[in-house]
DNA sequence: CCTTGACCTTCCCGTGACTGGAACCCCCAT
DNA sequence: ATGGGGGTTCCAGTCACGGGAAGGTCAAGG
């Protein structure tokens, strides 16, 4: 298979697949012109990668993640504490984000949104006097 | 002042206040010596810039932002356009975030995290057979 | 006067995870 | 022969800075 089917059957753009072998996540083989060709164990790193990626794993969670699933004597608490530890930051990315919108939604509630220039928005940022 | 106090005043990093700089958002003065001197406008604007971005508004937006800032004639619907925009981005973000967690905090759950190798996380991200 | 140390300056590279584009090669159909 | 739709590599850019090198400046102390 080359590398347009790949990213059909993946989703991944050709460019990831790329960018994920030059980082050495994959490894497909090569044919004699040079195309790249993927074996069934390529499809299915590439759709665990997309998987993790789509659960915002870096990609040194997912490399990380990858050499596990690939070890039949992983311990599960490995995997489990690099799912804490993200979980964690995502908690700490969705309070920060929530605290932005509140402030923000009240500002916005408080603007008049029409021609004139008072704003509740641009006080507060300028200093909230 | 120069940069080491504006630093300490406005809790932004010299690095920052450099870079504010670089891109023309800020244009303190030079002393003979060529250090940066800044007044309390370049202070002022400079607070205003740290809570925008707080707020996670992008360089642009903090750009625009600050443009309406000193225009005097700006219409507050200008202002409130640019946030609710901003405002639907971070929602955006919470939503996908939140998606995540659910099913993060789900596999994280049902993965008992001991010695063994059995783990619905990495069986879910290896295609869930 | 000299040195020390804390400032300041510019410049360049690196970050994460790609994306866009140029320049070029390969293969098949017309 | 030509055209089009694959593929390849490599380089630059993204966003908002941060790290660090190499060097200039300034006030205090010996």
């Amino acid at each position: 298979m080359n590398i347009g089917d790949v990213a059909n059957r993946t989703g991944l753009p050709a460019k990831t697949i790329r960018y994920y072998e030059d980082i050495n996540l994959i490894k497909p083989l090569r044919d004699d012109n040079g195309y790249r060709r993927f074996r069934e164990q390529d499809i299915h790193k590439l759709n665990f990668l997309g998987r993790a990626r789509a659960l915002g794993f870096t990609i040194e969670d997912c490399r990380t993640l990858l050499a596990l699933y690939e070890d039949e004597s992983r311990a599960s608490a490995d995997v489990k504490r690099i799912a804490r530890e993200h979980l964690g930051q995502i908690d700490a990315k969705i309070s920060d984000l929530r605290a932005m919108r509140d402030t923000l939604g009240h500002l916005i509630d408080a603007c008049a949104g029409d021609d004139r220039p008072d704003c509740p928005i641009l006080r507060d940022l300028g200093g909230k006097t």
